[in-house]
RNA sequence: GGCCCGUUGGUCAAGAGGUUAAGACACCGCCCUUUCACGGCGGUAACAUGGGUUCGAAUCCCGUACGGGUCACCA
C-alpha cells in the first residue's frame, strides 16, 4: 500500500481534535431517526469544540437516487447542523462522497490479503445461499474453500481478471471485545462472526469496509451510529487491529420506534422529516423533540434551542432502550414554539395559509393575532378560519347556551336589537364595535354574554372560534356581518 | 434458531443501595373567560417477573418472560 495519501491527510488534521461524521446513504429523503443521529453527532463534535463532517455513503450502485445528496445537504443546513467538511464544501479529506473515493479502497483490501488478514474469494453468490441456512438454526459448517487458497495463487487469479470479492479472514476461535460508550463492553465469540465481504465484485467497498477506511482516513474520533450496527462492531475492531489503527470511540444509539414492535420508518407510512414540515411542524420544534427522544439532560427542563442543546449535551446521557415517537408530544413542543414566536414572525409563518383560506381582503394582521395562541401546527390555520370565507351550515340549537343564558327565543331578540344597533355604527374596528355593543347590553340589562353568544353563532355558525364576536364582526365587515345576522334572524323567526 | 442488547405510569423520562419513586405529554376536575385556546391550581397513573446478596434493592447478581437488533457482494 502506498501510505502517502493517508499520511498527508492525517498531517492536515490537528492532533487531538475531536472529529465526528454523519454518514448517510442518499435515499432521497431524511429519516427522522437519521436526523436525530446527525443531531447527536453534531452535538458531540460541537460540545467538545471539534469538527462535524458530512460523508455520503453511496457504495450501493443499485440504489442511486437522483438529487438525494442535495436533500441531505439542504436539510442539515436548514436546521443549523452546519458541517465543517463535506461534499459541497470540501476539506482536507476530500472527496467526501464514497463513490468518488472508489480507487482508495482496493489497495487497503489487498494489503490485508497480503498480510493474511483477508483473502480473495471466487465462490460467487452460492456460498451465501448456503450460509443462509445458518440463521435458520441448521448446523452448518460451510467454510469458504477460498479461505485457505495460497496467497500467490489467488492473487494471480484475481489479477488475471477472474471475478472475485475480498473477504475478511475472521479468526475461527477466540473472542473479540469492543467498548461502546452507551452499551458498555461487549464480547462475542469469533466463531459467531462471518468472513464479511470487504470489496465487492464491482470493485466497490461494502459499507462495513468503507466505513472503517474512511473513518480512519478522515481522522474520525467518535463514531455515532444506530444500534443495527452493534452486532457488526466486533468485526470493525478486527479490521482496525489488522491495520494497526486506533479504534475510535463508539457511541451507539437505539432506534426510534413507531410502536413497541416496529421501527419508525417511511416504509411503514411514518413521516419523514420533510413530511413533518409539510404537516405544519416547525423545524426548531422537531429538533428539540427528537433530541429528547433517547437523550435526557437529567433536569426538568425540556425546551432547548440548538445552541442550548450544544451546551447541555453529554453523550453519556443517551439511553439504551428504544423510544417510541409520539406525535402528540411533538405537537405540544410545536405549539410552544409557535406561541413563543414574535407576533411578526408568526404573521410571516401564517400569512400564506391565511390568504389561501380567506383571501387578501381581510385584516391579515388581526387574524394572525387571533390565531397565534390557538395554533399547535401551522396546518391548523385553514380549518380554524374558513368560516370567515363562507358561513358553514349550522343548527339553530347552537344558540342555546346556559352560561350566556340564551335560548333560541332570547337569541332572536338579541339579534334584532343588534341588527338595529349595528346598522347605525360606522366605525367597524374592534374597538369601534365594543362600546356600542356593551352599551346595548347595559341598556337591555343583560350580561355581555347574552348578546355576544348569539352574535358569534350568527356570524360564524360555530360555537368555537378564534377571537370573539367583536373580532369576527370586524373582520367580516359591515355588509357581510349584517347579512349573516339577517340570515340568523330569519331562520330563528321561521322556527318560532 | 445462534449471538448481542434492552425492560420505571398510555408515551418521553429522572433515578446510579435508604426518595412521600421527579418532571413533561396525554387524560380528568376546578379557576380565569362572550366560545375555544393560553395561563393558574389540583388529580388518576409506573419500578416485567421469580430467586438471591444486603439491616435495607427501581438501583448489585442469576434465572424466566416479553421486546428489539443481527446473522447480505444493503447501508
Amino acid at each position: 500500500m502506498d501510505g502517502s495519501c493517508l499520511d498527508l491527510m492525517e498531517a492536515r488534521i490537528p492532533r487531538g481534535e475531536v472529529r465526528t461524521r454523519f454518514a448517510p446513504s442518499p435515499t432521497g429523503y431524511m429519516h427522522v431517526g437519521g436526523l436525530r443521529t446527525a443531531l447527536y453527532t453534531y452535538l458531540i463534535a460541537k460540545k467538545m469544540g471539534g469538527k462535524f463532517i458530512l460523508r455520503i455513503e453511496d457504495t450501493d450502485s443499485a440504489r442511486f437516487v437522483e438529487g438525494a445528496v442535495d436533500v441531505i445537504i439542504r436539510t442539515l443546513k436548514s436546521v443549523g447542523l452546519d458541517y465543517d467538511e463535506g461534499p459541497d464544501i470540501g476539506g482536507p479529506c476530500a472527496p467526501y462522497t464514497q463513490s468518488e473515493r472508489k480507487p482508495l479502497y482496493r489497495p487497503y483490501a489487498e494489503l490485508l490479503c497480503r498480510t493474511g488478514a483477508a483473502y480473495y474469494c471466487f465462490c460467487g453468490h452460492i456460498a451465501h445461499e448456503e450460509r443462509g441456512h445458518e440463521m435458520l438454526g441448521v448446523v452448518s459448517a460451510v467454510q469458504d474453500p477460498c479461505r485457505d487458497l495460497p496467497y500467490s495463487e489467488s492473487k494471480q487469479r484475481a489479477d488475471s481478471g477472474e471475478s472475485h470479492v475480498i473477504r475478511m479472514k475472521t479468526p475461527r476461535s477466540g473472542s473479540t471485545s469492543f467498548h461502546d460508550e452507551i452499551y458498555g463492553d461487549i464480547t462475542v465469540e469469533n466463531s459467531t462472526l462471518d468472513d464479511m465481504v470487504l470489496l465487492k465484485s464491482d470493485n466497490l467497498p461494502t459499507y462495513n469496509f468503507a466505513n472503517v477506511i474512511d473513518d480512519h482516513l478522515m481522522g474520525i474520533t467518535h463514531v455515532v451510529r444506530g444500534s443495527e450496527y452493534l452486532a457488526s462492531a466486533p468485526k470493525y475492531n478486527l479490521l482496525y487491529k489488522a491495520f494497526g489503527w486506533d479504534i475510535p470511540v463508539y457511541i451507539t444509539v437505539s432506534p426510534i420506534m413507531r410502536d413497541a414492535h416496529n421501527k419508525f420508518s417511511k416504509r411503514h407510512g411514518d413521516p419523514t422529516y420533510e413530511d413533518l414540515l409539510a404537516e405544519g411542524y416547525l423545524k426548531e420544534a422537531v429538533i428539540n423533540y427528537i433530541a429528547l427522544l433517547g437523550w435526557s439532560p437529567g433536569g426538568e427542563r425540556e425546551k432547548f434551542s440548538l445552541a442550548e442543546l450544544t451546551e447541555a449535551f453529554d453523550f453519556r446521557d443517551i439511553s439504551k432502550s428504544p423510544a417510541i415517537f409520539d406525535a402528540v408530544k411533538l405537537t405540544h413542543f410545536n405549539a410552544e414554539y409557535i406561541r413563543a414566536l414574535k407576533p411578526e414572525e408568526f404573521l410571516e409563518a401564517a400569512r400564506d395559509s391565511i390568504v389561501e383560506t380567506v383571501g387578501s381582503g381581510m385584516d391579515i394582521g388581526l387574524i394572525a393575532a387571533l390565531l397565534h395562541q390557538r395554533c399547535e401546527k401551522l396546518t391548523d390555520i385553514g380549518p380554524q378560519i374558513s368560516f370567515l370565507k363562507s358561513l358553514p351550515d349550522y343548527r339553530t340549537e347552537l344558540f342555546e347556551n346556559k352560561k350566556s343564558k340564551t335560548d333560541k327565543e332570547i337569541s332572536l331578540q338579541m339579534l334584532r336589537e343588534l341588527r338595529a344597533l349595528l346598522s347605525d355604527v360606522s366605525d367597524w374596528s374592534v374597538e369601534g364595535l365594543k362600546n356600542p355593543i356593551t352599551g346595548l347590553a347595559e341598556k337591555l340589562n343583560v350580561k355581555n354574554a347574552t348578546l355576544l353568544w348569539p352574535l358569534r353563532i350568527a356570524l360564524s355558525g360555530l360555537a368555537v372560534t378564534p377571537g370573539g364576536a367583536f373580532e369576527i364582526c370586524s373582520l367580516l365587515g359591515k355588509h357581510e356581518s349584517l347579512r349573516r345576522i339577517d340570515l340568523a334572524v330569519s331562520r330563528l323567526s321561521s322556527e318560532s
